[in-house]
DNA sequence: GTCGTACTCAACCGCAAGGTTGAATACATC
DNA sequence: GATGTATTCAACCTTGCGGTTGAGTACGAC
């Protein structure tokens, strides 16, 4: 659990954080605010926060006394590339099994 | 912790599982075959793939005293689905957003 | 049946994750 | 400056994870 990946796939391994991903695609929101929709402490999202910007999946921003967290979206790019580059890889070796029935019967 | 979708994402988050999953792109392998590549016990690595298992990334057969382990491409699908449901939404937001500053400069 | 091989199960350990509560900080308002 | 609000920091607890070792199971070979 030390790498970029490993993080940004610890990060959505959480409901909790999937859902205020989720919630950050429609606006910036607050602490306050993302809390509110949870059954945990005021506390505990601020921890969550902390764990999704360390993964690279938000940045945050000070205004007053408010602290906006805004969804970076390019950590998404990193998981799907990961995951097309096996899932192509795979169906590579499903393709050459077929050649090689179809050719050999 | 419990649905597939966090089971899927915390399997991914662990560098050994990920490295056995690309390993499995390449071809079914027996445990003693994927332990030999990594510094860790031969159990710890049968642990992972119970792991592995449990979160549907592969499916495992008994064939005599070998239990070969297969890729599960599917849940594969899963993850990019929910991802791609999250960017797009966050694209449109940007987009309607563009629209409302070019109309309103 | 005995031996070696492939693997799982079980018990344990250290550590980090996710939760709590209470105090501290930072800013806005009066 | 005092008060209220938004947020973090710190200390603590419990649980689960990834690791180990040692014993148990299941099968093949002799």
């Amino acid at each position: 659990m030390d790498d970029e990946l490993s993080r940004a796939f610890a990060a959505l391994a959480d409901p909790i954080r999937r859902d205020i991903v989720a919630r950050l695609t429609a606006d910036d929101m607050t602490v306050t605010e993302l809390a509110s929709h949870h059954d945990v402490s005021f506390q505990a999202v601020s921890k969550h926060l902390r764990v999704l910007e360390a993964a690279g999946l938000i940045s945050r921003r000070r205004d007053g006394q408010q602290r906006w967290a805004h969804l970076e979206v390019d950590v998404f790019d990193l998981l799907t590339g990961w995951i097309d580059t096996y899932r192509r890889r795979a169906e590579l070796r499903h393709q050459r099994l077929d050649d090689l029935l179809r050719r050999e019967p």
